[in-house]
DNA sequence: CTGAAAGCGCTTACAG
DNA sequence: CTGAAAGCGCTTACAG
């Protein structure tokens, strides 16, 4: 209609207090809850701002503050279970805390990951939390989030190097429980389906494999140790190969779920039963470990708990800690992993244990 | 050392105007690139820029600017797959644009659908994406968003009784050509599980099994239709119960990839064999669907897809028409999904085709 | 308890 | 091609 505006403005805490008749400046003060305004009179602004339909501008008290109650996330991927859960549980974090979050993907791509953290600083975030690239060799990105005052919780994916606090698997406990646990069920000839070994992360994995392996007092032969094998058909290929060996494994460990899916169809094709004759265990708990027959054993990695976790170092630690000596120097936490134990690694019978007696 | 300022702040354009000796809004002009300064001044201002470490400020900018180039989105779930998908679609087109998002969960809670609604507004973001939370019934919040000036698209979980620009996917459709392609493999007594009646979505998903029943010709006892079965477990009872019939079902279609597990279980332990005496579809080709033995056929809806053209109706229609008339219709956009068929529904010699003969 | 004034860091007409 | 001035919508010492 005539009357009408055609693009009405927002209202403002100007319109407000001419709207109340007092100053803008006390309209912020009402609005904030300050106790240096009556009851009264917040009331009265109160209603008049739910009158107007006045929403509060972020932009213009994050600029004039300083801070922005916004926390930035760069995670490789947020379609891959494992960060979706995590960020879940940042999300959940940051309800709590009543701050906002805005996610960044790397791609895997160290540009893409620099790309992030620019974005992130122009944002004006007061915190970062990532998980490094695969690509990530370098901390100057890093350095370049705490040169401009903002906050930074590496976790997962870390550069131990780089001083900040630091939330990171227990990937050595977790593969060395696991490996454990294969042999209780009495697998004594077990292999290791390893990732790319430059990556910290998989070279612990690889680390509690050998170092259960070594404290069980096992003899493994060293080609039962393969590198760079974390999807389905490399691991079917490698997983087959050995199998035919007049020395095979009795179990495989691998790093991923979609290896140990691979190893579960090699051992069908080979007409290997398992748990039976061949135990498997991988790691992630990937949903469908749940879904294959036999169920897939697994390691869990909590990763729900360690999105929360890592936002709790910002909004539990860091903000409490502002100025204190204790700030100075760097939180490293480890969440402890869960072996998932299915139906691919537990005997019914122990058989194995048995045929070693 | 004691010549360091304990707290540096972050360089301003006016340390960048001040240290090459011009205007702060000069800096500003050649730092974005406008024609009005000379290439000359430009070198020097992106070089004392970079010399300075400076980062461009969006609170500021988009305080002044008025627009925020930050769009929002607001899903139940991020950790889900199919809006994990989503969601990393809408990424991957809000990089293209150069845009940023924040992403907001109801997690199914209409309450924390308008919270959401509310912070998205607060931060001034130029358009919210959103799928309706299982509770929402109103959109009142949705009005508060249009009339705040921000673009709204609806996708997948949609009010059509609300105005705005909307992208869904063919569930009919889909539900159609899944039972259709049942058909083509021979099976004529064709079990429906379906989700909530009170949802569209699943209302149309029935629909489209309907009519595709109808068209065939084929005749359905009623007991072969069984609604809210969107899990495994109920998923199997139910399927064991119809599998003990004397005239039992030789298909099932169900609107849930779950549930299509929980009948390939229940027909396995009833010594049916699938796909040859039962075939079986599932809907949302989750991750386990190909993992599972024999694969599960399903009807793949396209997240990725969808959730970039859930953002190009923004980058692409909404931006580019602000002021034509165009803009006054709102769009409705399909997404077409696709058939996935596994060895759960593709019979090798078509034996169901054969006896009808 | 309330208000006037300054300022957060930008951008944008407008003038030269 | 460059600059001075105003202003985006808030918050925060400071004064009364």
């Amino acid at each position: 209609m005539p009357g009408e505006k055609e693009k009405k403005k927002r209202a403002t805490i100007r319109d407000i207090a001419d709207a109340v008749g007092i100053a803008p400046s006390s309209v912020s003060k009402a609005l904030n809850d300050l106790p240096t305004i009556s009851e009264n009179m917040k009331t009265l602004v109160r209603a008049k701002a739910r009158e107007l339909n006045y929403k509060h501008n972020s932009n213009a008290a994050n600029l004039r503050r300083g801070r922005s109650r916004t926390i930035g996330v760069i995670v490789p991927k947020i379609n891959v279970a494992f960060f979706a859960d995590i960020i879940a549980g940042i999300e959940q974090a940051c309800f709590e805390n009543d701050h906002r979050l805005i996610i960044c993907q790397s791609h895997e791509s160290f540009e893409r990951e620099m790309q992030a953290v620019e974005t992130l600083i122009q944002q004006n975030v007061d915190c970062v939390l990532i998980s490094l690239s695969q690509e990530t060799k370098t901390t100057d990105h890093l350095k370049e989030i705490t040169n401009h005052n903002i906050q930074l919780v590496q976790f997962d994916r870390v550069d131990h190097t780089f001083g900040s606090h630091i939330l990171v698997n227990d990937n050595r406990e977790a593969s060395f429980k696991a490996v454990q646990h294969l042999i209780s069920q009495g697998y004594k000839k077990i292999a290791f389906f390893g990732g790319p070994d430059y990556l910290p992360l998989y070279k612990e994995r690889k680390q509690g494999y050998l170092d259960a392996i070594g404290s069980a007092g096992l003899t493994i032969p060293y080609n039962f140790i393969v590198d760079n094998i974390l999807k389905r058909a490399p691991a079917e290929v490698a997983a087959t190969e050995l199998l035919r060996l007049k020395f095979a494994p009795d179990a495989f460990f691998t790093v991923s779920d979609y290896a140990a899916l691979g190893v579960l169809k090699a051992a069908e094709r080979c007409g290997k039963k398992v748990p039976g004759d061949i135990g498997i265990i991988g790691f992630s708990n990937e949903a469908f470990t749940e879904v294959t027959s036999p169920t897939l054993s697994s390691v869990s990695q909590q990763s729900r708990e360690m999105g929360r976790e890592t936002a709790y170092i910002y909004f539990n630690y860091v903000l409490n800690h502002h100025d204190d000596d204790k700030a100075a120097h760097s939180l490293k936490l480890v969440i402890e992993s869960a072996v998932i134990e299915r139906e691919s690694s537990v005997r019914k019978n122990k058989k194995g244990n048995k045929a070693g007696l």
